[in-house]
DNA sequence: TAGATATATACCCAATTAGCTATATACATG
DNA sequence: CATGTATATAGCTAATTGGGTATATATCTA
């Protein structure tokens, strides 16, 4: 598995995103990652590993507790990766736009526009 | 399962993301876009399901090829999700370039730098 | 050294996934 | 209408995943 494969693969648990948010605000331990979930703490383990083997995390040691810390550089690949089609999507957002605007301009169509 | 899940989930296989590398350039059938993998017609099917299913692509019908389109907006908001995260490898970004710094302005240290 | 606390590992299970082959469906055309 | 072409579906399998419980390991502290 690749390192692009990785971190998407690793992003779309929501559990994991939720961790990777908190640790935003910087280290914590896996008791204080665990709280917010009413998940046994093991399972909360096999997420952090699969973080960490993602390289989204990293470990240290704080006596028997082992901090995680956000590791940000494979997010920045993979905001790479989406970026090329930046502008597929700013063509789309025009495109709304632009029914946006008629839409205020004329009568509302009742057309879904998907 | 969510948007996010979905998108991320679909983005975690590289023939996934072939695919959709292959639509910026516009609209393919499946069979065009089953040429350049070794892999099964239905493979492939189920591949284009898969992205279907989390709105990265949609399909029209032209005689019996049912072409695909690239839908961007659901990694618009996988890179509206990745862009929190961006001050921190931005940060950590920073720190490389300092220890590039000294590493050029020093002996290198022959340390693991990760 | 004997708990107590924090975390990891082993193992089980059900669901999902990614591949395959065989077959069905949809449409075009001779 | 018969055949060819494009695509989808059904059904199989092996591997992976996400959850659980029980237990092991590591470290601090009394």
């Amino acid at each position: 598995m690749n390192q692009l494969d990785a971190t998407f693969a690793a992003l779309a648990d929501p559990t994991r995103r939720a961790i990777l948010a908190r640790l935003i605000q910087g280290e914590a331990s896996v008791m204080e990652l665990a709280e917010p979930f009413s998940m046994s703490q093991p399972s909360i383990s096999k997420h952090l590993k699969v973080l960490e083997n993602a390289g989204l995390i990293s470990r240290g040691r704080d006596a028997q507790r082992r901090p995680c810390r956000l590791e940000a550089k494979p997010l920045a690949e993979a905001n790479e990766w989406l970026e090329r089609y930046r502008k597929i999507w700013e063509g789309n957002f025009q495109r709304l736009d632009a029914l946006l605007g008629a839409l205020q301009a004329n009568k509302p169509t009742g057309e879904a526009e998907q």
